[in-house]
DNA sequence: TTGATTGCAAAGTCTTTGCATGTCA
DNA sequence: TGACATGCAAAGACTTTGCAATCAA
């Protein structure tokens, strides 16, 4: 998702990087803007909010989403929080995986090309490269016929530091 | 901690197989009454409940666990199980493990030796021996130095049935 | 205009906590 | 007996839902 946004800008080489960024943020917002209206949805401040905020935020719940918009600007309810969330994760703009105990946490689905490790210790949070796990993924196919969801993958222990 | 239970136990060659489990069982017993009171704890029927419970179901939520005891004997307050399933986790009896969104099971921590795959389509539980993951451990050590709790591992994904 | 969306408040689930009463050791 | 446990009810965290008002298209 992230690669199509990148290339096909590669032409513009005579741009300044900060105007070249600048329009694929355009681009960006364009496409799941038409994306939402393809699909019989509106495009809401709300909805940009929520989706500006898990952007910036990385891993969120969806508590801190609604704080993070509180901040920016008008608020925006929690309750609406919850259903778009829901609606961008509908159309795999966004993830979630579950971190500590309850809370859920969310992020753009074009990022979420990563496995998570909680440390109990410490509560750190490191995000992984999906490659480390690749031969995990092959042998659970290959003896099970499973099909691994890495993105929602989150390994529990404890880190370097905190280990007995 | 199960192979303690299980020895010592074999020359007792005459007793009929019945009258050997039934010894062991009540062995058993007596090995986590005394650890309950070496550490302060006291036995209470309800206690006993909620592990016979746990034994006896498996993967079970605090409230199957409550509805299981109910039928079994007089009831046990849902509070109660919430407190003695955290007691007998912290003396390293059960563990639980988070698989749906929010509810976590519980199982008994001398027979948690195993991975869980949860299947998005059916909701399938499996469990798959540890070694599918040992790869995998041994790598995050050596990379990261960090030390997987391999009990409360889960992977979701889809079974050979659900994939697409 | 008009149907999708939002905010608000109420209700729902799951879990924890305070406290008086009960009970194991 | 006395400290630990239980039951009960209330409070808390997190999430969902109903509905009238609002707003994008």
């Amino acid at each position: 998702m992230t690669g199509t946004r990148e290339t096909g800008q590669a032409r513009h080489g005579q741009q300044t990087q900060q105007a070249r960024q600048s329009h694929e943020a355009h681009q960006a917002r364009q496409t799941w803007h038409e994306e939402l209206r393809a699909r019989g949805y509106r495009v809401t401040p709300q909805r940009q909010l929520v989706l500006e905020a898990v952007t910036r935020l990385g891993h969120a719940t969806p508590e801190d989403i609604c704080a993070e918009v509180q901040e920016t600007a008008r608020g925006v309810n929690i309750s609406t929080v919850y259903r778009t969330l829901e609606l961008l994760e509908q159309l795999g703009m966004v993830t979630h995986t579950h971190l500590g105990h309850g809370a859920p946490t969310y992020h753009l689905a074009s990022e979420a090309d990563h496995v998570h490790l909680v440390c109990r210790g410490c509560g750190e949070i490191t995000e992984i490269s999906p490659d480390l796990v690749g031969p995990l993924v092959t042998t659970l196919d290959k003896e099970l016929g499973f099909e691994t969801d890495v993105q929602h993958l989150t390994i529990f222990g404890r880190c370097r530091t905190c280990r007995p």
